[in-house]
DNA sequence: ACATACGGGACGCCCCGTTTAT
DNA sequence: ATAAACGGGGCGTCCCGTATGT
């Protein structure tokens, strides 16, 4: 390969990266544009040649979040065998995201609570999201042949958002190291 | 006495008022104290006479809520006997808050989000209002005599936590409808 | 007298002085507010309360300046009796002026130039500017008994407008030197 | 020959023509580089190639502009014979084109104007032209053996820039239209 | 207690002149 | 020659906390 070895990222990645990171960790409200176009080392044109608005940014950075979250989901699921033991595996892993160190929460709950208006477009994606999360615990539970699906998806997702709230709430050492017992017990009831 | 006889509430408590509903309905950074003070009708200097930052102004409104947060949970627990019932009617009071239309989440959660720092001195009221909720169910669950109290409340406050969530991400219409049951299975798995 | 001694100006008279000496140095395009507020120790926002945009500061700008013409030009002509006396008087305060050091041009020259549009707001003041100066020439040129007092007007306005562009052009040595002169031969003329 | 008949000017004359123009209306600061390429249909590469700055680019059409004026200039006084006369073919060919509806006044004044500081490289080519145009009149003015040539001369550039200025402030109809009378006048006076 | 102003600073969007990659 | 990138700057808006006036 005569590709020069530093692989230079393209510009919107970098912002999308630099803001993604910023947004994560302060918050979509909390991070201006002049920190993100610091921070990424770009000019204020070239953010603003990618995306139109902040706004724009942040559904584009929150699009990619939803793609990196599935394709990390379904790493931790390609191995796994069985939707029962898929749902367990997804919560596994969960659990382990959210008690370690580097976890930031969920940018998806962060929109929503910071853009509460129902159909803004921020708050849309963020939807779009979890009803995504909801729908593959959903059809996990009817493969499973599970009692119920529909609730059980429903409860299933009152946890994971509880252990991403929790996250936030207390840093890594918080109330997710229980995550997984309980999303057992559920199964269980559901058989 | 010459008072009013509309009992006039203290510039201090409209302005608690009035924060309060906007903070919770737009979040703590999107109102500004301007607005504040316009809607409640109070000078700026009355405010910051009363509150000497902002900061304060979220702190105090924070505490007032987790005030009003025990009376309402009181109340609802007052003529529940036994512990193991007041664990289920709290969380039936949780589920028909959350299913309503005028519920706008939880405010601790969002200051707990938009001031991600965990010693930041907003975000420690909303450590503590958590703490409170947590321990009290742990107080409920050890006294009832079930298994593994301080894992059941953690699981239970997911579950809470996860509703409250649910509110403010879908409207009244949200996973929230299936909190009890998830808490009934959870109950009688640690009996 | 007990009031302060500084007699502190209004933000509006420090904006309008500093933006005035700015404006005149360096033109009014190449002057940016961010400087006009820096130099003039004021906020943003009250530059904005007082103006609505850059261009009615100018424009206010070019209106007090117009203000300080006459009152410069009618303290020139106070002493002086008879009309074309008067005129006389006028360009010797013009040619002094002009080729003083400290002279920077013509204000209502440069408005006229770098706002060509002829109806655009900035324009339209320097052009009531340069009318009322013609104006006043006509008329005592009338007054003297002068002969075609509306070409000697136009005439001597050339002149004038002449010694402005030198100044711009040249600095203090510029062909202004024989400005009186000329309008002597002019008044000659027309007698 | 294969090439086309139009003559297709090259991309440095394309650009210079655009931007001559662009700049005689509007000003020098007011257009900008992406606008000259846009309407001159050149790559921005191709205009820093021939320009290494923008402030190159208006000296190099100040010059060409200078040249353009004598050339006009010397085709005006050709078939004019005697000196005195030739001074007075100059001004009436001025007071035409300061009376005509396409003209947008004199571009060194512009560039004096908008480029203050003396020894800035714009404001000496305006003040180069500026220099020819007085050497020339007071070398016309010493050959008519006319009485201080230089006064004269200097008296004379006053009228000229007085007309230009008229151009800009008033349009087509202005004072210049007493130009040549006045120029008379200074004329005969210095017999 | 109200109303208004103020300094300081951040922000969003945009444009400019210039350079680098392709 | 196309296109993107870049630092720098501009304008107009908003916000926070303070300081007046009165």
């Amino acid at each position: 390969m005569e590709r020069k070895e530093t692989a230079p990222k393209s510009a919107r990645e970098r912002i999308l990266d630099t803001a993604g990171q910023l947004f994560a960790r302060d918050g979509f409200l909390a991070v201006g544009i002049d920190l993100i176009i610091a921070e990424s080392g770009v000019a204020k044109m070239t953010l603003y040649r990618h995306f139109s608005s902040k706004e724009e940014l942040i559904v584009a950075y929150l699009e990619r979040a939803n793609l990196g979250f599935w394709h990390w989901m379904d790493s931790m699921l390609a191995d796994v065998a069985g939707p029962q033991a898929k749902i367990l595996a997804m919560f596994q892993a969960v659990q382990k995201v959210a008690t370690s160190p580097q976890c930031l929460g969920c940018s998806f709950q962060s929109a929503a609570l910071e853009f509460p208006v129902l159909d803004h477009a921020v708050h849309q994606v963020a939807i779009k999201h979890k009803d995504m999360v909801l729908q593959r615990i959903r059809s996990l539970a009817s493969e499973a042949g599970l009692k119920e699906p529909e609730a059980l998806a429903n409860q299933l997702l009152l946890l994971m958002d509880g252990a991403w709230t929790a996250v936030r709430m207390y840093g890594p050492q918080n109330a997710a190291v229980d995550l997984v017992p309980a999303v057992k017990i559920l199964l269980a009831a559901h058989q």
